[in-house]
Parts: structure tokens; sequence; C-alpha cells
DNA sequence: TCACGATGTCTTCGTACGACGACATTTGGT
DNA sequence: ACCAAATGTCGTCGTACGAAGACATCGTGA
């Protein structure tokens, strides 16, 4: 499963937790966080620890594989608007 | 490149900024970060947000994916010592 | 050797994190 | 329908984040 944004990530932590019929305070204890966090981790929050997210994934038995890609991203356009950062602010969060 | 760690994450990122050829500075503004947040990542920050580490991966060409082992880690053994928390505490993040 | 770019480190500042407890809402089983 | 568990949300609190600027050090080429 590739996983481009947080949002991504949520879903799979989500499909992943119940297909192994946990609830999130099981998975919360194996990952050793709080409940609430794992709700919003699995709400997709973009500004999670890269840690937490890590023994999460573990916990999970869900393995992290890098792959590069012939050519990297184009640089952001100084001169438009970054509508990313936008929809980012808009949304604030989650 | 398998990824377990926020070290090891940040050794597949410096490696591949150089093979790249590019600054921290370069990849700093194509992934809309500070060089000092770079300069961490790359040292093996595991407090980092999930979401600029993301914009960091994708700048560099770097694909996340995950995929699910048959059995997931073992519950955490509540009677004896984590040394994984004991490390973590000792190195004082970084 | 000198100069300059790249990298690492420190401080300040505003902001949001993550844990926790409490409560509201939803879901699933009988 | 009922009840209990699971999930979502809200506040508080201590802590650390990430941006920015300044400075020290390192590496490399002239």
């Amino acid at each position: 499963m590739r996983v481009a944004s947080a949002v991504d990530l949520g879903g799979v932590v989500r499909a992943r937790r119940k297909r192994l019929g946990w609830t999130q305070q099981e998975l919360a204890d194996r990952a050793g966080t709080s409940r609430q966090w794992m709700v919003a981790l699995e709400g997709g929050k973009g500004r999670a620890e890269l840690g937490l997210v890590l023994k999460a994934l573990n916990a999970l038995g869900l393995t992290v594989d890098l792959t590069a890609q012939d050519a990297p991203a184009p640089r952001p356009s100084g001169g438009s608007v970054d509508l990313d950062a936008l929809l980012a602010a808009y949304r604030r969060d989650r």
C-alpha cells in the first residue's frame, strides 16, 4: 500500500487494526501511546510525531519501505499560489 | 530500503539528498521546511512532524510503501524493562 | 593559506503537541 | 429496545516543536 499523505496513513492504520480485531485502546497500549492519539492518527493527523507513528506501524506488523523514483518532485513554484498550504491552513490540521 | 526507526529514515534522507547533489538548504526549500529542521531529520529526530517528513520524502522522489507482516509485533511485556524507552530517555531525543 | 559555501549548534518566540480525565455519541450483541 | 463497549470530542497542563537569525566549525577548491 502506497502512502503519500497523513490521511492515507490513517486509513491504512485503521484498516489494519480492524483486520486484527483490535480496539484503539489495545493498539494504543501496544504502541505506547494514548487512545486519543490513535483517534487522531486514524483521522489523518499530519502533525503526529514520527517516532510514535513508527511505533504504531510496528505494533500493527506493518513494514515501511522507501523506494527511489527516477526523478524527484519538481521544485515548488515561487510565483504561483501554494494550494497545498492554503488547504492545510483552512482545514486547521486533522 | 526498509525503515524501522527515525535514525534509519535520517540516513536514507541524507543518502538520497547527496546522491541528488542537493544541499540541506535546497532540500529544505523544496520540502517547505527550515534548514535546521532538515539537519535534525537527517540526524534521526524522532519527534519530527509526520506531514513534514512526508513532504521531504516526496521532494526527494522517495515513495513510501506499507506491507503487512503475517503476525504483528508482540505485546510489550509489562513486567520487564523497556530498553527502548530507557535508551530514548538517555539520548534525550535527537 | 585564504575564502566561501555547507553543515552543525544555540537562543528566542509563538504554537501545537501528547497524556490524561471526563463526557457525548456511536456501534454491536442479546 | 437495552446495555456495555468502542469511539469521538473537549478542556487543562507540561513539554517540545519548528522558524528564524546568529555564530562556530568543517570541507573544498583557488
